[in-house]
DNA sequence: ACCTGAACACCGTTCAAGT
DNA sequence: ACCTGAACACCGTTCAAGT
């Protein structure tokens, strides 16, 4: 007689941290951050949740790492023309990948001088030097894209999971949203009723991008209270 | 012989949402949003765990509430005087909550439509409207602001929170960073590198403003391609 | 109407023990 | 060196039962 009646299969190729990575953003694909979960993990992997940590430290690093994986992916896609163009690609590029995986919006918060935040500062800082952008200007410049771009993907991927966990498609889900900000007292909040309109049928990319050019227009104007003949 | 030895005193105050919501500040400030726990909070208000279920739907509404409160009293606490001034005030007004509350920042995201965002939204927007910018474009205006605010706002609290972890002060945790920077490959990351400098004695608030004022540049400068004589 | 607290179905992480 | 899986110390949420 057998030991075990019928022993699980064993995996194929043997553990290692890309695969670790390849089946999280699996799992954070299709179940969302709350379905990464160690045991989910290991059952996937066929093997023991604690040989995991032999790859990783925690949980967090997972997660850097996974979104690290895409922010790279993101970053050798794009391809640099001029600067301004450039930066609009990366900005597009991350938006979507945001877009499509919700979960990195998030995860990219976590640790400044980490790598996937400094790829990207690095991508968009050589465009912002090369538009001649005054070298104690450049940080300010840079640093502004940056938390433009991580806060609209985020706040449009919060929506999008907003919209997906109450089985809305994005159109169900602005008509939602338009409808609560109608019924709205119009004495305290007459800006935000006067764009329901607005909301309804506006374009997440384009408004995007149109935040993008805004930046970039400031940062091209010139600076100080005077402004130099061209 | 008595019951039990010694019962726990009962609380004076009967429980209600707002001492739940207070409660629950009290525990994100002093432990971190890891902290805010149904059995913390339960200890603390000297109640049952599933007594404040009949006060808060569930955790989430319980984070959406404690943030809501503290953005009604900051809302409060800024003064209107001119468009641009305003808009600087709440824009710092925030950058500070979330400064001091760091998971302010992360609860902020969660929805579109639900009440602390569209009390920002409305007063960011009333001041664009003062500014006199155009209807179509006000939107985008508020967007672009907006997404920037709480972009940059979250990365600091993060970087904070990443700092006190590691039981570093602000200069500490900044040279850090910048040693880390520092030993960067010069020919993958040469703008990161060139900014090393500027990140170490750099005013986060400072930086912060400067962006704000940069946005606001590009909301007044003409859009299209010429430029208006004035 | 409001509260209690045990019970349920989960977590991340550790670690002795195996190969 | 790499893996196993039980064990530990937690979670959020529910719900019969109490007042």
């Amino acid at each position: 007689m057998a030991k075990k009646a019928h022993r699980r299969e064993r995996r194929e190729q043997s553990l290692s941290r890309d695969r670790i990575i390849a089946a999280s953003i699996q799992l954070l694909d299709r179940r969302g951050e709350r379905g990464l979960t160690f045991r989910a993990l290991s059952e996937r992997l066929a093997t023991g949740s604690g040989a995991i940590y032999w790859h990783v430290a925690n949980k967090n690093d997972l997660l850097t790492a996974a979104c690290d994986a895409l922010v790279v992916r993101t970053m050798n896609q794009t391809v640099v023309t001029t600067p301004k163009a450039t930066i609009r690609a990366v900005a597009l590029g991350l938006f979507d990948v945001i877009d499509e995986h919700p979960w990195v919006g998030s995860a990219l918060t976590s640790a400044l001088g980490l790598s996937p935040i400094v790829r990207i500062l690095e991508r968009i800082g050589q465009q912002i030097r090369a538009l001649g952008v005054a070298d104690d200007e450049q940080w300010a410049a840079v640093g502004t894209l940056m938390a433009y771009i991580l806060g609209v993907s985020r706040q449009n991927a919060a929506n999008r999971q907003l919209a997906r966990a109450r089985d809305l498609d994005r159109s169900d889900f602005l008509e939602e949203v338009s409808n609560a900000w109608s019924k709205l007292d119009p004495k305290e909040y007459p800006f935000v009723r006067s764009v329901v309109a607005q909301i309804r049928d506006h374009d997440d990319r384009v408004d995007f991008l149109a935040g993008i050019d805004l930046i970039l227009m400031g940062i091209d104007s010139p600076r100080r209270r005077r402004r130099p003949r061209r």
